[in-house]
DNA sequence: AGAAAACAATCAAACGGTTGCATGATTTGT
DNA sequence: ACAAATCATGCAACCGTTTGATTGTTTTCT
């Protein structure tokens, strides 16, 4: 009834030699003759034998995994990541172990103590909107265990990152919505962590400056995702006396809540208001009133990059001189509808 | 430079004891005296000594952690499975390793080798829409590694599985279709290896026959889920002579692809034409014309339950008698609009 | 006081594979 | 024909932890 598994050992004792042997046959090494090595992989082959994988790992010290943090997997954002990631994991023979923080802050530190306990062979991170530092991440230091930050990068110096940087991006959102005549633009933020390198406004400012248009204050609010934020902002924005004609949002979430919220006001989506967001979500193709335009991020080539860069890191981890911190910035691109 | 993680070896070095003695006092066996217990115990907290699970996982012959195999991870539904699933394995110090089929059964034949050749110790699968039989996952039966199936349930004798009954929820969403006076209701089918015991089919036919109302096979369409299949399907029955004033559709994407159709052909959604469908998906609520009503199938609650499931076979694999197969059968509901 | 029982700690094997070093056999060079 | 070089294989340690069997010491019982 029980089943067994077969091991270099029993190959060994079958042919009556050494597991050495065995496995060097297995493994193509050029001190073993060749008869030996046809009889080795002709009787593996016959037994189906398959390497123990607990046992490499063990005796090579390593896991062969990759852990990856993410806030979640609901957003299409963060299942093309994923993808993107798992192909060039594929490719090198490593598996992906995934945790999503929730956007908690609590939750992340409780993750990468898990990959550190797991001794995954790196980390990539895309942080919480409750990450502020990355001393969570230090203790992955001791353990050798590198770590790339992608999408959601933490503001800080010495540290290996890939993200999109939005500021060319935003510019021309806001001008394709100054040159539709809407020169008085709202702008939806999100929570300051999220803001990479401010890159949303800084494009939103330069926007105005390049045009010679002035900035209004009122017209910049803050949302942190939650719908009701998002509500409460978007309210402040449409109840203004001078009531703005488009709407730069945070994001698809943000611009689908604020789109709703305007209807409800009965306000004309791409008449009364416009607006433009980023993600660039497919699922919008469905709505009536859609943003008009969105900033895709390239979230497969974002992790695939990220990957790409985690696995040179591994191959100079096992060699020799620690690797100049690398940040990979890519650019992002204005999708109109 | 090189960081080192301390081991047991070093901590017993220390004390001048036996690695065995510190194994035991670490796992508060009754025959290590309190005393070494306490220094042991000390020691260990002061090098933050961690115990090395790859070694663990190596002796013990498993690597507590399960595989997952679901079509993919973009669809709000399965992300919620997902979330069932980790809270159980959580709870027994269990790791997840999810892998995506894409709906394909190559890929996901692939899968299932990777998951036996990295020895997880159970599988959690939904299968993919092209998968009829489960030969592939017999493979598991040598390694002793048991199959829980989930959701999309293969429709074979002889295994366990936990999936969501449509029947009564079809009945009732057809009743409410026809007790809003829409009582040509049209029926858009899924693939065939997707339709679990035919209970979409056999509810809509059990509701005509409550209600003496004649089935009219024209009505009834299939799609393979793409949306040009859907589209075509849908025109089928859009222009029927006597056209459907209400449409059942497998699923919320399908419901979309299809009020999209009927939407550039000038109807108007709930009042030319009524949509009801499955999943229900959140975003629905962004939208203008959502379906009328959606199936809802507690994806978490059937992640939860599988996982359950497989930790009963795991705990008695260990033991004794091989376990009756079990099938966990939830009611959906019926969740309007 | 002497035997039995309870306690505390150690020894050593085992898990499955990899790898540096040693050994024995065969071929090559002169 | 004999030393040297080459080739093929085996030995044994090792990775970190667990665990059955064993030894030695102390306590308890009669």
């Amino acid at each position: 009834m029980e089943k067994k598994v077969p091991t270099i050992k029993e190959i060994a004792k079958k042919l009556n030699i050494s597991v050495s042997t065995v496995s060097r046959a297995l493994h193509d090494h050029p001190s073993i003759g060749l008869r030996t090595k046809m009889q080795v992989q002709k009787l593996a082959a016959e037994m189906h034998y398959e390497p123990n994988q607990t046992a490499i790992r063990f005796k090579q010290g390593k896991t062969f995994t990759l852990g990856l943090i993410l806030p979640n997997l609901r957003e299409e954002y963060f299942s093309s990541v994923i993808s993107g990631i798992e192909d060039i994991a594929f490719k090198n023979n490593y598996n992906v172990l995934i945790g999503q923080s929730h956007d908690s802050l609590s939750r992340e530190q409780k993750i990468v103590e898990t990959m550190r306990k797991h001794r995954v062979d790196g980390v990539l991170v895309s942080i919480s909107k409750e990450t502020t530092g990355i001393d969570h991440f230090k203790q992955l230091d001791k353990y050798n265990i590198p770590v790339v930050y992608f999408d959601r990068v933490p503001d800080v110096p010495g540290i290996h990152s890939v993200w999109c940087s939005l500021y060319n991006s935003t510019i021309e959102a806001v001008e394709f919505l100054f040159s539709n005549g809407r020169r008085s633009v709202g702008f939806i933020q999100g929570p300051l962590s999220l803001n990479i390198k401010n890159e949303r406004l800084g494009g939103y400012l330069e926007a105005h400056r390049k045009n010679n248009i002035a900035v209004n204050e009122a017209l910049i609010v803050t949302t942190d995702l939650s719908k009701a934020a998002t509500e409460e902002s978007a309210e402040k924005l449409l109840s203004l006396m001078e009531r703005p004609s488009a709407i730069l949002a945070f994001n698809d979430q943000v611009a689908l809540d604020t789109i709703q919220l305007a209807k409800k006001k009965n306000l004309k989506i791409g008449k009364d208001l416009c607006v433009v967001s980023y993600a660039n979500w497919p699922i919008t193709s469905y709505l009536d009133s859609p943003p008009l335009a969105s900033v895709e991020q390239f979230p497969y080539e974002q992790g695939s990059r990220a990957a790409e860069l985690l696995f040179k890191l591994l191959d100079a981890g096992t060699s020799a001189e620690a690797i100049p911190f690398e940040n990979i910035v890519l650019e992002s691109k204005l999708v109109v509808h």
